[in-house]
DNA sequence: ATATTGGGTCAACCCTGTTGACGTAAGGCG
DNA sequence: CGCCTTACGTCAACAGGGTTGACCCAATAT
């Protein structure tokens, strides 16, 4: 596994253009990289031109790039979850939580698209998983089922964030080519063989848009239904109008 | 721009090992060299290699690397749906192509995790999506509702797709050492500090498994929730049986 | 039989991550 | 204060990636 850099680094040496390296230093430049100039361009090349060191001058700071990028990982979910305090509303509270993910995500496309699929056992990964649960558990749901819900909840969440993720790191060129395709493609089919895309033909350039929030605010409305506890906010949404008593 | 192979192709040329190359024979070879090899082992060069051509023919099929990804994952659906036919229950139905999309990923992991996230455009995906959407029509959801739900839907289940494939694809090693740490990891936390998790730590262990099935009723059941008309197949819902003891 | 052109080949360019050797300066220690 | 160790920044080099343009042969259309 991973042979990590022990503890504080003690000795600091600057580089020839007199900048101090640091882990901190290296994860914001990085992160400051592919906001500015897109995704294609975090290379361990372009990181230490922009630092104003030898490119491997990296690799004594991080085993390569997945270490790197899992330390990148690692610090979105710390902005993302910052400062988060789950309000009595427990169905509130997971959308929040789902929203701030999916934020986190896609504020760091690249890094998100290579590190989404990671299980990162890391602190902050951890006090997520705590708080979800709690969640759930404040919803009456007996442990067992609070765990299966939560590992629900979450792989729907982190999954769709990743697809996100995923496509905004595209190229700009294959991003605009499928978004594209839903007017394009789509468009001049044959009736006969295609039928119900014919029906929705003029829906379907919406099909470009996401569907995080959608799907979210589907899997919360089946939690919401089989709930023990009827949850504190009272049913503000429509459709919780069909859920049980 | 994708100026892709107008029709049939007629010239046939062989290679100097010849081979005659086509379409299908490249993206077979890809998705033999990608299950052997792994994910990795997709490269114009390799690829070329083992269809014994030069690696620049390829670029005489498919406009670049991304253009045979995209063919790849259209074969992928393919192969996944082929002899679907859906019968009068229209949650039965998306439950089954829930399913199949899924077996088809698993039977690629190491293709899933390039594939999953792209619009591929092609024909076996266009097929999908019309039937995908023909069965949201069928529940009375009016146009633009269904090609919201349907878009909601196929992108959780190929989300959650991509996410078991990107495990599945994962060396044996590191795959047994992620189930562990729910078991490991998660087990030896402070009290205090992670109430909720405590609470349901014997549950932990089962986080190592799949919540696909668990997504997709969720998914339906809210679908089910929201449609204007009732299904056929009566309401007997597999959920509430399918429960924990 | 000839003209056309599809498409296989080759060389070249610029990008990537990563390694090993090298040397210099920082910091502990006498 | 000055040595000695070693952290770490630098450099050169390697192997592999995608993609392009020129070249030219042969398969087909006429």
């Amino acid at each position: 596994m991973t042979t990590r850099v022990p503890q504080e680094r003690r000795r600091r040496r600057p580089t020839r253009s007199g900048v101090l390296l640091s882990e901190d230093l290296i994860v914001e430049t990085a992160l400051r990289l592919i906001g500015e100039h897109g995704p294609e361009a975090l290379s361990v090349r372009r990181l230490g031109a922009a630092l104003g060191c030898d490119p491997t001058a990296l690799y004594r700071y991080f085993d390569g790039t997945d270490d790197l990028v899992l330390a990148i990982a690692d610090r979105i979910i710390g902005e993302a979850m910052a400062g988060f305090a789950p309000g009595a509303d427990w169905v509130a509270g997971l959308r929040e939580m789902a929203l701030r993910v999916r934020a986190g995500y896609l504020a760091h496309p690249r890094a998100a698209a290579l590190a989404a699929h990671r299980v990162t056992r890391r602190r902050n990964e951890i006090r997520a998983v705590d708080t979800g649960i709690g969640l759930l558990l404040s919803a009456g749901f007996p442990p067992a089922e609070a765990a299966r819900l939560y590992l629900a909840f979450i792989d729907t969440v982190l999954s769709h964030a990743a697809t996100e993720a995923a496509f905004h790191a595209l190229p700009r060129q294959g991003r605009e080519a499928d978004q594209r395709a839903w007017r394009d493609a789509y468009q001049d089919l044959d009736p006969v063989a295609y039928p119900a895309l014919t029906a929705v033909r003029r829906e379907l350039p919406a099909m470009a848009d996401s569907s995080f929030e959608q799907s979210v605010d589907l899997l919360l409305q089946a939690l919401e239904a089989r709930a023990p506890l009827t949850r504190p906010g009272g049913s503000a949404r429509p459709r919780s109008a069909a859920s049980l008593p």
